[in-house]
Order: C-alpha cells, then sequence, then structure tokens
DNA sequence: CATCATGTTCTGTTTTTACAGAAGTAACAG
DNA sequence: CTGTTACTTCTGTAAAAACAGAACATGATG
C-alpha cells in the first residue's frame, strides 16, 4: 500500500502535522491526511488513507472535503480507476496563500465586516464609553489594514515574494522615508 | 463595576472575541477576557473580570496567567489596594507581535527543530523515499524562511512597520530586480 | 433491473477540553 | 498568633469536539 508512509521519519511528521493542525484550529485527522497526501509520490484513494492513518472512512471522507475547501488538496483521476484520488498542493508558498486566503474569507472577514458595524453605531451613540469606542475603531482599521496589506501581497508573482521574504527587514532600506538603521 | 462592558457593542465585541479565539486555537474564557481588558479604561481587578464575564474564578486566574504569558496583559498595582490588576496591550501592533513572537516561540520553533532532525537523517539514510526526503526538507526550509522573515520585521521601528505594510505590495517597485507589474 | 462499488451524511459514543467549586497556599492585618 | 483577603492549584463534572460505524445515496456493471 503506502510505502512510503511507514518509514519512520514519515510517520514522524504526520504524527507532528497532526498535532501542529490541533494547536491551530484544524482537527487532527485532517492535518493528518494533509501530512499523509503531501509526503505521496502519487494520487491516493480514501481507502489508503484509511488504512495508512487508522480512522474511520467517514472521517476520510469528511476530511478530505474539508482540505479541499481550503484548496490544497484536490480530487484527480486515475486511469482505470473508479475510485476518486487525491492529492495535495506541493508547492508551499501557494499551499500557505490558499490556507491564508481561506482563513481570512471564513474568520477575518467576518469579523471586519461586525467590527465596521460596532464601530460606525459607536460613533453616533452619545452614551457609548469614550475608550470603547475608540477602541472597537482601531481594532476594525488594524485588521483592515492587514487585509488590505495581504490582499496586495497575495496577488505578487511568486519569485517577487520569495524575493521579498529573502530580503527580510532589509526592504525598508529601499523605502524613502523609512529610517535606515537595520 | 464594569459599567463600559455593559454597553452592548461592548458585549459584542467580547462575545465575538471569544468566538474568535476558539477558532485559532485560543479558549473562549482566555479570549474574552483579554477583550475586557482591551476594552477597560482602567486597571481591573480579577473579581471585576469574574462578575462581569460569569467565570468562575479559577479560570480568570488561569486565563490571567496564559495571556501574561503571551505579554499583552499585565500585572499592575493600584494605589491602596492589596488586590492585583490588569491590564491589555492597547497598541495593536506591539499586541500582534507578541502573539505572533510566542506562537512561534511554542509552536513554531520545535516544528522547525523536529523537521530539521528529519530532513538530516533522510538525507543519510538510502532507504527513505526520494520524494520523502526531498519534502521533508523543502518544508523545512521553508518555515526556516518564515521564521527568518519574521525575525528581521519584529525589530523594525513600528512606523517602518506600518509604512510598509501601508504600501504593501507597492514595495516591489522599490526592488531591484522585481517585477514592476503590480 | 438487481447487485456491487464508491462515497456521503447521520447518529450515538468516546475522547478531549473547558470549566466550577473545593482545597490549598501565601501574605497581610489586627 | 489568628483571622481574613487574595490568589493558585487540584479534582471532578459538564460541554464540546472528534470520531466510528451504520444507514443512506449515487452511479456503474453485468
Amino acid at each position: 500500500m503506502t510505502r512510503f508512509a511507514e518509514h519512520p521519519d514519515a510517520k514522524a511528521f504526520i504524527l507532528h502535522w497532526g498535532e501542529m493542525g490541533t494547536h491551530w484550529g484544524v482537527n487532527r485527522s485532517v492535518a493528518q491526511i494533509h501530512a499523509l497526501l503531501y509526503l505521496a509520490d502519487r494520487p491516493l484513494h480514501a481507502d489508503e488513507i484509511v488504512e495508512t492513518l487508522g480512522l474511520a472512512r467517514s472521517n476520510v471522507s469528511t476530511g478530505l472535503k474539508e482540505l479541499q475547501g481550503y484548496s490544497i488538496v484536490r480530487r484527480v483521476h486515475v486511469e482505470g480507476d473508479r475510485r476518486d484520488h487525491f492529492v495535495a498542493e506541493t508547492d508551499l508558498w501557494d499551499m500557505l496563500m490558499r490556507i491564508v486566503a481561506e482563513r481570512k474569507r471564513r474568520e477575518i472577514d467576518p469579523t471586519v465586516q461586525l467590527l465596521g458595524e460596532l464601530a460606525q453605531r459607536l460613533a453616533a451613540d452619545q452614551s457609548a464609553p469614550p475608550q470603547v469606542r475608540e477602541r472597537v475603531t482601531r481594532m476594525h482599521e488594524f485588521i483592515g489594514t492587514l487585509g488590505g496589506w495581504y490582499d496586495q501581497v497575495r496577488v505578487l508573482p511568486k519569485p517577487t515574494l520569495v524575493t521579498l521574504m529573502k530580503l527580510g527587514g532589509k526592504v525598508a532600506r529601499f523605502i524613502p522615508g523609512t529610517s535606515k538603521k537595520d
């Protein structure tokens, strides 16, 4: 079956990835399925995942659906096999961007929406405690700024992204009006 | 008591912040305590938090400890009152940086450590499936790069950070050798 | 059209996590 | 030294989440 997943280091990777997931609001099974597919050199079908990870068929089905929701796993057809097969995104930049995009959509966007409404209401409310008004507004602006930054960075060509990342704090040197100290 | 927290919009903020927490691996009570302190215009003591949020004293104690672990809440002394009082970081940049720093320390650093060990072992292991070796190594490098980027950005002066963030993808224009298309 | 293969959704159970209240500790006040 | 206040840690319970297995749906095959 999935011989590569029998390798102790592959197992260690899968287990650790599962634990990571639990710390970031992703359930262990989903993260493990993802790790397994990430390490695979070919499309896997659900039953291989079931056997390799020792999960119930139902959970694998749900987990695969979840991963496809993040667009980091996709269904592929394998010649002469009726079963659905699955492959993971292996470009880590793409993977990260897609995860961030989806979490933004699910959690950040609704938050900005709500904060906007609260800020607006508080601005018009004479009885509102001033610091509440101010802090909610600032939070709204702050998260909005982060979101705007992400939207701009997201569309940069990957090589540009890599260059910027490698530059790190040194980008500041190129920008007029920023401190040159770093 | 905490009059500001009776305001419906303050309540909505606190509840939403609590929910946000649960989606990011932070427990609801901890996130709610944080939200309450963020909205407060003065230091609060534990019993005020207990009464305002309807939590058990023990949880508030644990939650405050957790928030102090992230360095986004600190204990302050209030003139003529024996009780500990607590205030939250209100500078959102500082807050974000501290949360990221702590999560990196707790979760990312150990992961990079482990991936490094796995990559090293796999490199020397003739029997290791080649794509496992390659993918683990790439993941190690990738997360290492992200960590290095963060370490550099973290120490930039806040105004520089704000400038860079507002520039968004436009920073690429200033960097020689990157695409000018955006 | 009946059967088998595949995949999904539902339901009850198990496991995990969050939590309240009790017990414990420490420091202060009289 | 004793009682009181403030705070923390421990322990059992309650709530939530993850999960397995069963029931169900879909569609292909003989």
